[in-house]
DNA sequence: GTGGTCTAGACCACA
DNA sequence: GTGGTCTAGACCACA
């Protein structure tokens, strides 16, 4: 469960934040549905608990979650947080596209080509 | 010749070791050719010589350029670079296809429309 | 009958205080009248009894409500209150206002603009 | 130059942050102007470091400043910033007509009362 | 020097 | 118990 990668150059609250984004975006977490308290999670992953409040504020002011204090942060019905993740990683691609560009190659055939090593690292 | 910008979310040192690397690439900047020295660089750019320099060194390291004690820093022979640069954006489409399809979206319709907007984007 | 909102920001306390100010000024509970028991109320609620016993706490303190030992907790002659909550509100507004002119907006045009788009989400 | 007030019920980091969201929407602070730095503020301020960092945190998610690591925080250049608090002022006056109706006041009146009572304090 | 992240630990409001 | 704020102090990348 332990899912911090010391090796990732993301910041330790960025991971935990896109984590979470994650799972409640794929549905694994359902509205309303509580997350572990700062303090528990921060025990769970040997972590200081500002730094999973950091991670939950991010989540909050995003969208992802709400928090009731005294009581815990809960996921937010996501209407339309997919569609904004979306958005954030369609963003993503074409900044990807541009650099790709900018240098003479061609972004079709290089997405073809990671395409197909994605698909090979999945079935490892 | 300004190529800092500011609001770019990447380094100094980071922008400046791009630009080259595609002027370099796409041939702006030919083999033994000589770049500007750090000082010159960092006075032009009104930065920190030892932004340049961490630039230059970045840029060494990764076997865009070769550096002469005493005389400068100049423009190696691209034989292998062109495919080295395309090991590393294919990396980082891996990266983002994986991450797009870890939220359960379709990589390739959301690679078919981000080159639209880039498309979009070049006309302006 | 469940008043309380969690997506809102404010305290749970808060929202029923909140909710029992208006009930009293708008006449809905009269003079004398008994408020629901703090256990059956938290009950109601699923919250926790100490939320609705600080709720009732500042009902007493701010002069909507008094409280008999062991009878339970009744709606004041409400003379004067509806004064106050006016004082209470024409301090928000002026502290709003002060704000609205410390970044050089006009607070009658401000208004003006609020009121059409409050009288909108009323039709809804 | 001390603006941090503990009596005030806003923490000290928002406190910081509307302090210059001011002073950028009022034109104080010009575009590409340098903030204070972050050390040098918490001096000043007496207040920690983190604190500062978690306001100047705040001012760059919401677009009033830029940061450029190893440089500072500078002012961004303030297009659409003023409509964008414009709108955040409006909601806050929505919130409370809807306050005052919903305690069966007039919105209007009240409103008039407190717009002389405020030209009033500015007169002190 | 600059900003950004993190730990350790305290304290407060709230449920 | 819960979240939120704050202090003190360390450490890192960057200019």
């Amino acid at each position: 469960m332990d899912f911090i990668d010391y090796l990732d150059s993301r910041p330790i609250y960025q991971q935990i934040a896109d984590r979470y984004k994650q799972l409640i975006l794929i549905g694994v977490m359902l509205p309303d549905e509580q997350l572990p308290s700062v303090r528990k999670l921060a025990m769970e992953l040997s972590t200081n608990p500002n730094t999973v409040q950091k991670a939950y504020a991010a989540l909050e002011r995003e969208g992802y979650v709400y928090s009731v204090k005294g009581r815990g942060n809960f996921v937010r019905a996501n209407e339309t947080l997919k569609s904004k993740k979306k958005e954030e990683l369609k963003g993503k691609m074409i900044d990807l596209i541009k650099e790709i560009q900018a240098v003479g190659l061609d972004p079709q055939e290089l997405f073809a080509e990671a395409m197909e090593e994605a698909a090979e690292d999945n079935r490892d």
